[in-house]
RNA sequence: GGUCGCUUAGCUCAGUUGGGAGAGCAUCAGCCUUACAAGCUGAGGGUCACUGGUUCGAGCCCAGUAGCGACCA
């Protein structure tokens, strides 16, 4: 065996045989049930840091569930992505000279099958390399034959229930990419102008001033309105105003709703352009003037501009006025400008006929929340939660797309008949008056629409036959939903955890998962969010090469604080290399004693030290599968490195070389080890696993099918505890006196000692003769630790450096003394506190106080 | 502007019913001790952001202040 552990050798040949031999797929022979669902990743997409993060975090559960003797499911599949994957191909097109719309809609969308057969198992690829394991053999994808059933069931019965409705409605418009939901309006600090424009008032000399940051959309105006009880403007409620350039009359109104203090108080209304103004003008049955298209071009109504994007023409359309002298003035304004979250076009407020989803399919979700149902990992979330659903508005659902799922609405030419149908084949009549000029609607959904489904929709429901017994079996449903478990990021707590949570209660009357864990951004070693343009990207690919899979899971496990973001670097990537390399040369050291090592159940462990070991791993199985249940995977790895590296390699593995007996047992523990770590290191653990087995993953069963360690009976063995503060206390003392790495010829311990720790203490603290004493040992030095003291003869040797130690030492138990007594001389603490404290802290001060006494004497003596 | 979160050693962070401040890294000192220098041994280092309150007792509970951050408007 090499001296350093080579990860290549050993990852990509691992998962292949794991994955071939069906180990990630459903064991339905077990009885308990354990579910989660990946978050399908978009099907345009390669694999990013987050992505490492989330799946890295399930695989760890999933792992650990299906060795805990769970029948496990982790559903995979891939995620559509409508505008994504739409431009993609868009895109293509172009490059080879033609449009979307030369080809039609059907050539179109057979273009992008094409391009998802060939390149849309890219993301899903790069998955394997991380190590991840679920059930490949149920892959999905959100526009699978099976799921568009289930979402054009799911559109109409929501249809029929009067919960989808069309309207026309003012929604979030990008020009590129059409309606918007709410939350896919990214809104951001806009450093931009508030245009001050003389409107004239007709029949009259004077002119009043309006302020807009948006100056093109004066086009639209149909009315100024100022606040009723504005003493500067009442008198002219009810005149009109000349709107420049075009001189259209316009009228000035009343409206509460107007702030005095912004701007002038005067503000221009335009109910085709503005939410607010949409809302002013139904409140006083304002005309409704578009003053640009759908991809944001001005309308005739602009006059010249006509033909010119609306924000093109902005600074030219003010410079006309300027010339013209309708420009007061131009002020410097920050104002919050909406954008998409796509394609960063600025968003306009526009009115539209668009699907909704009604907010009122929320509330089912809300008191599922509230009752307990589902349990947000970290708490805090439930909040966010909450005060999102409370403040929910209709969710447009529609896309103006071709790729996705289209909208199962039909509407008769001839008779004007809607209706929603969900069969295989689109209808041929109309089922009202029979005629066959029907057509469906050109929109299709928004992407998320499907992927609020995917907790059940991927377990049959809605599927009719298709993938039946093969990709979901009929029993799925009742096993798996609700799911345990999901693990995602917060970032789209609204987008997607909330939208499962509305359709999930809303059709199967049943939360979809009990367990939900929002995890935090991965960032740069500063803090810094992670962007191409900064250049701070760090590639997972890239990691798996430089460190391996093993260590960057064991990195992003170990930095998973509840609630923290994550700042990674090389430094801490290092850190985990360092440890698989470890791991790595104590089963070298195991391999020089024996070729193979037993089965920890099918020994007896007899040698002292391993039972101390065997103790210790207890501690360490215990601790991990609490901390794992608890989804507290920083401390379950802390918890691994911790026993691994300092119990078993620190202690246990320098023990043993007193102790050749003890290493096949040793042996042993570890390869049990391997099992508890495996959830979080799955190559190196199948590769130690296999060593000490004495065997080859080829031949033999793998390490993730085995049961994860349970606690062993075993005796606490508190002498060797006692060994190693007196090794610890012996070496303080020689490294005081500069004997550190020296062999010396003797040495004195006072404590209640067996005989036989003896050759573990003289090996491991380099001493040829250990004696125990019952009282201190004069001209000697000491070294005084908790439990027991210890002693090394003077010789000729400076005493500065100890006399220094003991002084501090002597400074630091009087301070903790008299902090102590004042405490325990205080009546109050002494008449209210628990007799349990009152006894730990007067035993603590005993033991303080004796402590300070031998410092004292052995100070007494060095300085004399 | 609203809501929520964070502030603990030089750095990154734990600290789970309130009971004598922790880890890893980094630093310093000494070691190639025959598994591992991607290593071993030892040491130093903190007014727990600030102010006040509750309590016998506060890193932890409460109120306020400051700084940082996220989300929403």
């Amino acid at each position: 065996m090499q001296k350093v552990y080579n990860p290549k050798e050993v990852e990509g040949n691992y998962y292949r045989i794991w994955e071939n031999r069906d180990y990630f797929e459903v064991d339905y022979s077990k009885d308990k049930n354990f579910c989660i669902m990946m978050p399908p990743p978009n099907v345009t997409g390669s694999l990013h840091i987050g992505h490492a993060l989330t799946f890295t975090l399930q695989d760890i559960m999933v792992r650990y569930k299906r060795m805990d003797g769970y029948a496990t499911l982790w559903q995979p599949g891939t995620d559509h992505a409508g505008i994504a994957t739409q431009n993609v191909v868009e895109k293509q097109i172009l490059a080879s000279g033609s449009t979307k719309e030369e080809l039609g809609r059907d050539k179109f969308l057979n273009k992008v099958w094409e391009w998802k057969e060939s390149c849309g198992n890219t993301i899903t690829s790069q998955l394997r390399s991380l190590g991840v394991s679920p059930a490949w053999k149920r892959e999905r994808f959100t526009m699978d034959k099976g799921l568009q059933k289930a979402v054009k069931k799911a559109f109409k019965k929501l249809y029929d229930e009067g919960l989808i409705v069309r309207g026309n409605y003012m929604v979030n418009w990008c020009p590129k990419d059409g309606a918007l939901s709410d939350i896919e309006v990214e809104y951001e600090e806009h450093h931009g102008h508030l245009y001050h424009i003389k409107y004239p008032i007709v029949d009259s000399d004077e002119y009043i001033v309006v302020a807009t940051t948006r100056p093109e959309t004066y086009f639209g105006d149909t009315a100024v309105m100022v606040n009723p009880d504005d003493e500067r403007y009442k008198h002219l409620i009810g005149k009109k105003v000349r709107l420049p350039l075009i001189n259209r009359e316009i009228p000035i109104i009343a409206d509460s709703h107007v702030d005095m203090e912004f701007g002038t108080g005067l503000v221009k209304v335009t109910p085709a352009h503005d939410v607010n103004d949409y809302e002013v003008g139904k409140r006083h049955n304002l005309e409704i003037i578009k003053v640009f298209d759908e991809k944001g071009i001005l309308l005739d109504i602009a006059g010249e501009w006509a033909g010119s994007d609306r924000l093109e023409a902005r600074a030219d359309i003010v410079e006309k006025l300027r010339d013209e002298g309708f420009i007061e003035k131009v002020e410097e304004h920050i104002h919050q400008v909406g954008h998409c979250y796509r394609c960063k076009s600025v968003i306009e407020p526009y009115v539209s006929t668009q699907w909704f989803l009604k907010k009122e399919t929320a509330i089912p979700a809300i008191e599922a929340a509230n009752k307990g149902e589902v349990k947000f990992h970290p708490q805090t979330w439930k909040n966010n939660y909450d005060a999102w659903m409370r403040e929910l508005r209709d969710w447009c659902i529609s896309r103006q797309l071709w790729w996705g799922h289209q909208i199962p609405v039909f509407y008769c030419d001839e008779c004007g008949a809607e209706w929603a149908d969900d069969s295989d084949t689109p209808p041929k009549e109309c089922p009202k008056c029979k005629s066959t000029k029907i057509h469906q609607d050109k929109d299709v959904l928004d992407t998320w629409f499907s992927s609020a489904l995917w907790p059940f929709s991927t377990l049959g429901w809605g599927n009719g036959d298709f993938g039946k017994g093969s990709l979901w079996k009929e029993e799925d449903l009742d096993r798996f939903y609700p799911n345990n478990l999901l693990i995602t990021g917060f970032d789209i707590l609204f987008f997607w955890v909330a939208r499962m949570m509305m359709m999930g209660t809303h059709f199967l009357k049943e939360v979809p998962f009990r367990d939900v864990y929002l995890h935090a951004l991965v960032r740069d070693k500063h803090g810094q969010k992670m962007s191409k343009s900064k250049g701070n990207v760090i590639d997972p690919l890239e990691m798996i090469d430089k460190y391996s899979a093993d260590a960057l899971r064991f990195t992003l496990a170990i930095l998973a604080v509840q609630g923290r973001d994550i700042k990674l670097s090389d430094e801490k990537l290092e850190l985990s290399r360092n440890f698989t390399n470890k791991l790595y040369n104590a089963a070298r050291y195991l391999l020089m004693s024996a070729e193979k090592f037993d089965d920890l159940e099918n020994i007896e462990i007899k040698t002292n030290l391993g039972k101390y070991m065997l103790y210790k791993f207890n501690e360490a199985v215990a601790k991990t599968r609490k901390e794992l249940d608890e989804y507290r995977f920083n401390d379950a790895s802390m918890t691994l490195y911790r026993f691994l590296w300092q119990d078993f390699c620190d202690w246990g593995i320098e023990f043993s070389k007193v102790d050749k007996d003890s290493i096949s047992e040793l042996g042993a523990i570890y390869k049990e080890s391997m099992k508890l770590l495996h959830p979080f290191m799955p190559f190196i653990t199948e590769y130690i696993y296999q060593s000490l087995n004495g065997s080859d993953l080829e031949e033999n069963e793998s390490i993730m099918i085995k049961d994860y360690p349970i606690i062993k009976d075993v005796e606490k063995i508190d002498e060797l505890d006692l060994a190693i503060e007196a090794i610890t206390s012996i070496r303080r003392a020689k490294a005081l006196v500069d004997l550190a790495n020296q062999k010396i010829n003797k040495a004195y311990i006072m404590a209640n000692l067996p005989e036989w720790v003896k050759p573990y203490i003289q090996k491991l603290a380099k001493v040829e003769n250990i004696e125990f004493t019952d009282t201190k040992v004069e001209n000697a030095i000491a070294d005084i630790s908790d439990h027991l003291q210890t002693f090394i003869p003077l010789s000729d040797i400076d005493l500065t450096p100890i006399i220094n130690r003991l002084t501090k030492q002597q400074t630091k138990l009087n301070k903790e003394i008299e902090k102590l007594e004042k405490k325990l001389s205080n009546e109050n603490f002494v008449s209210k506190a628990p007799k349990e404290v009152i006894e730990k802290n007067k035993n603590e001060l005993s033991q303080l106080k004796d402590k300070l006494t031998q410092v004292n004497s052995e100070l007494d003596k060095l300085s004399k």
